[in-house]
RNA sequence: GGGCGGUUAGCUCAGUGGUAGAGCAUCUCGUUUACACCGAGAGGGUCGGGGGUUCGAAACCCUCACCGCCCA
């Protein structure tokens, strides 16, 4: 037999087994198993994104369930696909075009620009799905989806379709978060707020019916004094109440404007009294409802100022208007004074520019089944690990609001409403005859204009959970066993895929248990860097997975990173534990090697008890607490747990105690004991592979193939059994001496367990029984 | 303002009531056929502060501080 090389070399051996795990098809689900079935849809990542260390963790974690479930004998399906990123994919393109061509969409046109995208995809789109390869991951690849694909566009539209129907999809004019830089409108979910440091500005009112006589208001916004249409204090506030009735000239674009009361003002913010601007943040908007104020709108959708009435402000970018707005009020003597002040902005999670609160038509989504979310998590029908994430989603289910679902882009799933034409062009069609929704285009197309915009990626990715899934497939894997995923999405997919389960019922009955979209979420921590900064792009301190994996190994880096994950806490990735992974590889391949060249291995190796070892005796012990304490670090999904546990157990128990105490009986003379020993390593490596498997998958594999452990791949192995020692006379008591002479506590003799440590003037003494 | 998580060796982290642990880093020794991506050994901690429960607390309770995240 070929001795094995002293270093393990991924290259060589990684590629090899994934290629031949792809042409035996060992990855593809069958729907008509007897095998109880075991089923993850892999969360999407962006068409045009690459790998980073979170997709690495992510995966690694559903790899290892996958693999598990498998040698457990579970029919497997691991779906995997790619989501169309609306507004990401679209920015990229446009400020590709805008670098290369120095066009806009608009300059290319809808039909063009998309075009473009195609391209785009074509050309950038996918990567990510070879990398995941060549982690490792055993995803059914035949099964691969895309949010785009023409299946999955028509279910899309169906649902919507479905919900306008029911009434839970309407159209209105609201207050919504618009991002001036991408210039649509986003969810709430998408607005991140950051305390900024600005300034607070006392403007001076003069009051219309007492000249000389001013209302002062603290406001951060000047800029938007243009757009106010009253003043307004708390109705209990006595300082001010002989105001009520009365008015005030606003000082830009003066205008007289009324002095109202409203229960929504702070009396203690500030001066207690409030300038309403209906059209230009949320709470005013409310404020004007209530005492029907007209709605004055200062702001071009790309945050620039539009008021004629001011020339010196208009055309302005806002914070520019700020500046200038403020240097106007004192020129006229309506700035009382300025004050720097700390508050919180809301910002766009797309552009990072500050969100315009702004009232505009968009599509809405009044929740369904938010009583029925809230009761399968609240009753453990679904399972959180861990489970403090139950309360985060229980907060935002109680506090739910509309979500606003469409968006001012192009790339997407485009909205199937229709409007009639109308003579008049500038108002909006509101009654029912006068909009068409649909799957199918109205039959008299030419009458009709189909709405420009499209849905939030995330109204295509909520079905993700069974859309993906043809009927047939359904049927076997549907609810799905487990959905791996990061936290920050736990309400922009995890919680609206669990509504869309219990709203559509795509399961076998109508019963609540058939159509929860998971048994099981794990949600892992966000990896960081070693200054615990949060990994991006613009920082340069995001580690290339595909460079990791040249370096250590898909191995390497999957155990490495496991073994620090610890279960739902953030992680701080150091390059070192990756190294450590890699070295644990090379363990593994050398104490394999070493049993390697001592003859065949035997694949299903006798264990005699009677001529067992105390040091074997201690090994098969510690083997089984392994196997034991492995079992139940899985069901609490304590990966760091399985993987530390599996390193101490090969290290330390197997190479540093039981291999250098078996060098006696392997180059000793008593042929029984040797056999005895050398049935013991194959007993315990055939073991150790398997348990290993799933996050060591190819140089397991190679092992199990060069060892001879196994005729089949390992992949499909059965977990292994525990030694069975309940015969053993006096076990405790042996193990107890184990244990003392590892501890070098046996009084006269010198034990040790490396020749390597025993200086030359000592003698080395092994007892046996 | 409300909620959640964290604070243990120089670093990264385990450790859910019973003698403070691992890896890395540091220092010493060792190339003797599994492995220098290795082995043997050494030093290094008032477990964030304070209080309480207990025979016994890193762990349980209260409180404070600091760091991070989520929501308003």
């Amino acid at each position: 037999m070929a001795e094995l090389p002293k270093r393990y070399d991924p290259k060589l051996v990684e590629p090899k087994w994934y290629q031949r795990w792809m042409e035996n098809r060992d990855f593809v689900a069958n729907p008509n198993s007897s095998k109880p079935a075991f089923s993850i849809v892999m969360p999407p990542p962006n068409i045009t994104g690459v790998l980073t260390l979170g997709h690495v963790l992510n995966n690694t974690i559903q790899d290892i369930l996958a693999r598990r479930a498998r040698m457990r004998g579970f029919e497997v399906l691991w779906l995997p696909g790619m989501d169309h990123a609306g507004i990401g994919t679209q920015t990229a393109v446009e400020k590709y075009l805008r670098r290369t061509e120095n066009k806009t969409r608009h300059d290319l046109g809808r039909e063009e620009f998309l075009r473009r995208v195609l391209e785009w995809q074509d050309k950038h789109g996918g990567i990510i799905i070879e990398q995941l390869k060549r982690l490792g991951c055993s995803c059914d690849w035949s099964r691969q989806r895309y949010t785009l694909d023409d299946a999955y566009v028509a279910a899309v539209q169906k649902v919507f379709v479905d919900l306008y129907r029911k009434g839970l999809i309407y159209r209105g004019r609201r207050m919504i978060n618009w991002d001036p830089a991408a210039q649509t409108a986003v969810s709430d979910e998408e607005v991140i707020s950051k305390p900024q440091k600005g300034n607070l500005y006392f403007v001076r009112y003069e009051i219309v019916e007492e000249p000389g006589r001013f209302l002062e208001v603290a406001t951060t916004r000047p800029e938007t004094i243009m757009a106010d249409t009253a003043m307004a204090f708390h109705p209990g506030d006595k300082r001010y109440a002989d105001l009520l009735g009365k008015h005030a000239w606003r000082p830009l674009a003066r205008e007289k404007i009324p002095i109202i009361t409203d229960e929504a003002i702070d009396p203690a913010f500030g001066t207690g009294v409030l300038k309403v601007t209906p059209a230009h943040d949320a709470l005013d908007f409310e404020i004007g409802q209530r005492h029907n104020l007209p709605i004055v709108d200062v702001l071009h959708p790309d945050g620039r100022i539009d008021c004629s009435a001011v020339p010196e402000l208009d055309g302005l970018e806002r914070f520019g208007a700020r500046e200038k707005a403020a240097e106007l009020l004192q020129a006229r003597g309506a700035l009382a004074k300025t004050e720097p002040y700390e508050n919180n902005v809301g910002f766009s999670d797309r552009s990072d520019v500050p969100i315009e609160p702004r009232i505009s038509e968009q599509w809405f989504l009044r929740y369904p089944k938010t009583k029925e979310a809230l009761t399968v998590v609240r009753d453990h029908l679904i399972r959180f690990f861990p489970p403090h994430w139950e309360k985060v989603y229980a907060q935002w289910l109680e506090n739910i609001r509309d979500w606003c679902i469409s968006r001012q882009v192009w790339w997407g799933h485009r909205i199937p409403a229709w409007y009639r034409k109308s003579q008049n062009t500038s108002s909006k069609p509101q009654t029912d005859d006068e909009i068409y929704v649909g799957v199918e285009p109205p039959a008299d197309a030419e009458n009709w204009t189909q709405d420009q915009d499209t849905l939030d990626t995330w109204f295509s990715s909520w079905l993700w959970a069974y859309e993906t899934m043809d009927v047939e497939t359904r049927k076997k894997f549907y609810p799905t066993s487990a959905l791996v995923t990061a936290p920050d999405i736990i309400f922009f997919w995890v919680a609206r895929m669990i509504i869309a389960g219990l709203e559509f019922k795509p399961g076998e009955s109508d019963r609540v248990e058939d159509n929860i979209a998971f048994h099981d979420v794990y949600f892992t921590g966000l990896i960081r860097d070693k200054l615990g900064r949060k990994m991006s792009k613009s920082l340069g301190n995001s580690p290339d997975p595909l460079e990791l994996i040249d370096q250590y190994g898909a191995d390497g880096l999957r155990f490495g990173l496991m073994r620090i994950a610890p279960r739902g806490q953030d992680i701080r990735f150091d390059e070192k534990q990756i190294e450590e992974g890699r070295n644990f590889a090379t363990k593994l391949w050398n104490v394999a090697r070493f049993r390697q060249m001592h003859g065949p291995s035997d694949a299903a190796p006798k264990i005699d008890n009677q001529t067992l070892s105390i040091y074997a005796l201690e090994l098969l012990a510690r083997l089984n607490e392994t196997i034991d304490s492995i079992e139940a670090a899985y069901r609490e999904y304590q990966f760091n747990t399985v993987a530390q546990r599996l390193y101490d157990f090969v290290w330390s128990d197997y190479c540093d105690w039981f291999v250098e105490a078996a060098k006696t009986e392997i180059f000793g003379e008593d042929e029984t004991k040797k056999k005895s020993a050398l049935a013991v390593m194959d007993f315990v490596l055939s073991a150790t592979l398997r348990l290993l498997h799933p996050f060591m998958p190819h140089i397991t594999e190679e092992l199990w193939s060069l060892l001879g452990l196994g005729s089949d791949s390992i992949q499909f192995a059965a977990p292994p059994e525990k030694a069975a020692l309940d015969d053993v006379s006096d076990l405790v008591g042996k193990r107890e001496l184990v244990s003392a002479i590892y501890r070098n506590d046996t009084g006269g003799t010198q034990p040790a367990r490396s020749p390597n440590s025993v200086k030359q003037e000592d003698t080395i003494y092994f007892t046996h029984r």
